[in-house]
Parts: C-alpha cells; structure tokens; sequence
RNA sequence: GCCUCUGUAGCUCAGUCGGUAGAGCAGGGGACUGAAAAUCCCCGUGUCGUUGGUUCGAUUCCGACCGGAGGCA
C-alpha cells in the first residue's frame, strides 16, 4: 500500500475540506484531480480551494493551464506524476482529490493514452465527418477496428472519430491499445475514498445553495473577465457547467435566472454521472453522509480507513 | 349561496365515441482509455380526487361529496 489516498465523490459532495483535514493529519500534499480547477482565472465557478481554505497544506495541479489553451487527461497525468512521486519520495502523503474520474484513474493505474501528435488528422476527420456524414465515419471505422465500430453508437461523433485518429496516426487499433492498457497493472495502490450522501436529494439540496452562492460572490464578473482577457468562447474552458450556460446572458439572450437553474439542473446530472463512474470501482470505502453533514464525524471515520494512519500529527 | 370550468406519473398536460392510459419536463440507470464539468445510450403502472349508480365491464356516462379556478350575487 503506498502512502496515497484518493478522495472522490460527486460535486459539492465535501472533498475539499476532507483533503485538507486529511493532509493535516497525515502529514499531506493535496493533488487535485480536476479538469476545470487546472485553470488559472476559473475560481469562484469551479468551488475552487481558497488559500485560506488551504490552511497551510501545500496544493498541486491548481491553476496550471491557461483557460484559452486546450488541456487533456494525458497532459493531466504527464505533470501531476512527477508530482505524486516528488511527495512520495519525501515521505510525505499525497492526498489526491477530485471529481474527474478519468484523471484520477488515469494517475492511479498510470494509463498511457495513444499518442496522438498534432499532424492535423484530427481536423481532416472532423472536416470529412461533416462532408460525409457519420454513417460514412462508422463504416469506415468498422473497416479497420470493428470491435470498435460495434461499440459505439452512431451519435458518439467525439469517439468514432478518435478511434478513427488514433488508428490513422500509429497503425494500430484502439481496441488493441486499450486491452493492452488494460493489463498494465495499475501503478499505485492507494487508500480509496468516496465521499457522498445517504440521501441523493441533500446532495441537491447542496448543490442547489452553492450555485446561489457561485452567483453571489461574482461569477458573472469571472466570466466577463475571462472573455475580456481574449478566452474564445469556444474554449474548452468555457465548457464547464456555470459558465457555458452564462454566455448568452452575456449577450442578453437569457436571464441570470434561467441559466442558474440550467447550472443547477446540470450540476445534477453530472453528479449522477460522477457516481456513476465512482459506483464501478469496488476499491472505495464510500462515507455516506447525512444533513447536514457532520465534517469532524466524516474525517475520523476516513482515518479510520487509512491503515498507515498512525494516530499522530 | 347559486352557476360554469377543473381534479390523470414528482410537475405541466393529452387521451380513452365505455374494454384500467401517454407525451414533454423533472427524475433514474448505464457507458466512458489524449475535449471527460465533455460526449453518448437506455428507462413512463399511475388508487386516472372520493363515493354511489348505470353497465358484462367505468378513469371515460350520470349523481352526490371533497379540493382548486373563475363568474353572479
């Protein structure tokens, strides 16, 4: 068992504050795991962690993409692995927190991604979907990687033509890529954790109240800032859910409160899609907690799963 | 008090010329290997307000009652 525990759990579910509480007492680093907290000028619409939330406990992968330049789960891992292991190294415990599942197994399992270097195929499959359509995509995918083909559905654009790329730019299948991934053993073996509610609807209930306090403490003002500093509206940063439902707001096509309950109402749902996503990983000890909840109560039972927790500092 | 309209899925409603019902939204489940807060797939049984009556059979027709809305007093 290394000295890692990873904390999961839907949004707004209570992962920041457990981290820190846990790095605190473990002697910790925190590494986020999340595709939108990476960006730098995103904060108030992403819960980011504050610095006086941080108390102290230093925190990794935070602000470290610009909002206008596109990121990805094998970038992700390329820069937060030479950082789990500089914590190791140290002695020290890393404390890895987020909700992006496919970042957070991506680290863990230390899955290689296909390559996929910037030759302009990509572009050239997109221009060819549009021309030919998606019907001509799939057959052309089932040609060379059926499996694949009988896998996905023909609305799956974003996938066919991936498994489309990444066949054109290595020669190989990505179903071939993916069983060979497959059994890699995973890289690390971390104390799991997932953190939720007994009660579904208090963790709507939660998610409810942080959407109002996102509107509160500016988050229109982050995203005109973010448009201002030249971010594209198509960015991929622009996407997160609290900002892309704000855009026409900007433009007066929508009033603040109809996109608040499409934040709401889409916060929900990829909440559902996080547990989702956590329910299949039968490693975690999941903490179910009630309402409100009890943050003291949810940090001894976490220790309580952590085997090298000593029950010192 | 009288008259009219109305009461069907969590919500808004459709429908059954009498054979126990279906859409949208909400919600639920699932997938996921370089955009993942993204992308995609699947899922609709509910005392048809209550209670009598007519009928082989009523959510559908008739009566009463109980909610709700409006109108007249």
């Amino acid at each position: 068992m290394d000295r890692i525990v990873v904390i999961v759990g839907p949004t707004a579910s209570g992962k920041t504050a457990l981290s820190v509480a846990l790095a605190k007492k473990l002697r910790g680093e925190v590494i986020s795991a999340d595709s939108m907290q990476i960006y730098r000028g995103m904060d108030v619409g992403t819960a980011k962690v504050t610095t006086g939330e941080m108390d102290g406990i230093r925190h990794h992968m935070i602000d470290v993409a610009d909002p206008a330049e596109a990121f990805s789960a094998a970038r992700f891992v390329e820069m937060a692995d030479p950082i789990l292991r500089d914590i190791l190294s140290r002695r020290k415990t890393a404390v890895i927190a987020g909700g992006t599942g496919l970042y957070v197994d991506a680290l863990i399992q230390g899955r290689a991604f296909a390559p996929c270097p910037a030759t302009g195929k990509r572009e050239a499959l997109e221009a060819e979907a549009d021309r030919l359509g998606m019907e001509h995509m799939l057959d052309r995918l089932r040609q060379v990687d059926p499996d694949s083909a009988d896998r996905l559905h023909l609305s799956d654009r974003k996938r066919i033509l991936r498994a489309l790329e990444v066949y054109e730019e290595t020669g190989r299948t990505i179903t071939a890529h993916n069983l060979e991934t497959q059994k890699v053993p995973s890289r690390y073996d971390p104390v799991w954790l997932g953190l939720s509610f007994a009660d579904r609807a208090a963790l709507y209930r939660r998610i409810d109240r942080r959407v109002d306090r996102m509107l509160e403490q500016g988050l229109l003002e982050e995203i005109r800032s973010l448009l201002d500093r030249g971010v594209p509206r198509t960015a991929t940063a622009l996407q997160a859910i609290g900002y892309k439902e704000f855009l026409p707001v900007l433009e007066g096509k929508r009033t603040p409160e109809e996109a608040a309950e499409e934040v709401k109402r889409g916060s929900r749902r990829y909440a559902k899609r996080q547990l989702t996503w956590f329910r299949r990983n039968e490693k975690i000890h999941w903490i179910l907690q009630g309402d409100p909840p009890d943050p003291e109560a949810v940090a001894a039972e976490a220790l309580r799963q952590i085997p090298f927790f000593d029950g010192e500092t």
